[in-house]
DNA sequence: AAGTTCAAAATTGTATACAATCTGAAACAC
DNA sequence: GTGTTTCAGATTGTATACAATTTTGAACTT
């Protein structure tokens, strides 16, 4: 299919990149089992390599690996969905601003592009692509302030929060207005990094409060993943 | 010799921490080869464990794999160095007010038990333990403070200063001088979260100006490392 | 003597085999 | 009928075998 660039990337890292975009675009759901066996052959790799797909997978707090019994997509808690909210909000508003004071014309094309590519998978009923496009676009400005430690946690965090999504979303109506998104852009293009942090802070506590957190009790129950083979 | 609480602990977590210790406290140097081999038959296990160890400290930045060469000893650049301080410049403070919010007595006897340990690790002229400790004592703040997301940021970001300081540091006088540590002790004591976060920013402020990150040239060259075996 | 070529040795990447552990359902006791 | 036990099947944990790649160094050329 799409193995035409595997030379340099070892053969597990491809298997990470299809499940951590499945997980991403809600094709396959918090708590689902994830076998080693099943994922081998559904890829053409042998245990190995999905072993260590997992494991890296698990690190990215994407997959919960529980000894002696699997590995299974995560599940988190609203306590967890808290704390990651508490730590994009620390982190986003500033990178925000850095990256409003080195963003180049060709990174505002690129993140109009985003935008546009969001609003067309909305359009085509790809929700999943469209939650999926919504986070790269953090990624992408989290990339433009030129902080390659920071980025890579506010990834994980970012990856972290499609699950939160998938478990506690609350609306149903509009997913992920981008408007907010439009308008971080501009502030961006304005290079007001003022303006950028205040908007991402605002933008953040938005989508905190789309949430429903009250719930104690485990999110979702493995009885309907029992029943439903991947 | 010490397999006596294996029963939960995978045995490839025995290697992960059994080798992070060892870069920690430098006695493994950045840029040396760590063998899968070599690293198997030390610790009794086959490569595929060694492998599942040097795979997730590699995730934590300890470590860099090089795809058919093997692992290494990861050797932080000067750019690298600054990005961590500015991660953790973002993180620590406000962490450090928190914890002061809700430190307990229990909490503060145990910073107060770190400091000794460290004093008396640096008396018995033992340096590296002794910057092993200070690192745990930043850990230990950010555990206080019951944020498990940034306190496995926070964790990261100690482990590479671990390195950055193998390679960068200056100052060859005082070391860790725990007089900041045990100002921040006393902060957190009155739960003076404001002078707390204070204190961290300083300190951290600090502990970046005893490093000489002017170097653009390779940090340690592999010649070195080449010649000497583990 | 310095540089190049090429094959043997060493090292990593992947697959498979076996051991250890868990799961689940049937058989059994009460 | 409810709860416990037990054992076979399935799944994960680890070791080993083989394939692919890199490294090394000796022979060779200029």
């Amino acid at each position: 299919m799409d193995d035409a660039l595997k030379e340099t990337e070892g053969s597990s890292a491809t298997v990470v990149r299809r499940l951590a975009l499945a997980i991403h675009e809600h094709r396959i759901h918090p708590g689902a089992k994830l076998s080693e066996d099943e994922v081998g052959e559904i890829f053409g790799v042998s245990r190995t390599v999905v072993r260590a797909a997992l494991q890296q997978l698990s690190h990215d707090r994407l997959v919960t690996l529980r000894r002696n019994r699997g590995a299974f997509v995560a599940q988190p808690t609203p306590r967890e969905a808290r704390e990651v909210f508490e730590a994009r909000a620390l982190l986003e508003p500033r990178i925000a601003r850095s990256a409003a004071e080195r963003v180049t014309p060709a990174d505002i094309a690129l993140l109009q592009a985003h935008i546009e590519q969001e609003q067309e998978a909305l359009r085509s009923g790809a929700p999943g692509r469209a939650l999926y496009l919504s986070g790269l676009f953090h990624m992408e400005i989290a990339r433009i302030a030129d902080q390659d430690t920071i980025a890579g946690f506010i990834s994980q965090l970012v990856s972290r929060t499609s699950l939160i999504i998938a478990l506690y979303w609350k609306r149903r109506n509009a997913i992920c207005d981008s408007h907010a998104h439009h308008a971080l852009l501009s502030a961006l293009a304005k290079q007001d990094g003022a303006l950028a942090e205040e908007l991402m802070k605002g933008h953040l506590l938005d989508l905190l409060s789309s949430l429903d957190l009250r719930n104690t009790a485990p999110p979702t129950v493995s009885l309907k993943d029992a029943l439903q083979v991947i």
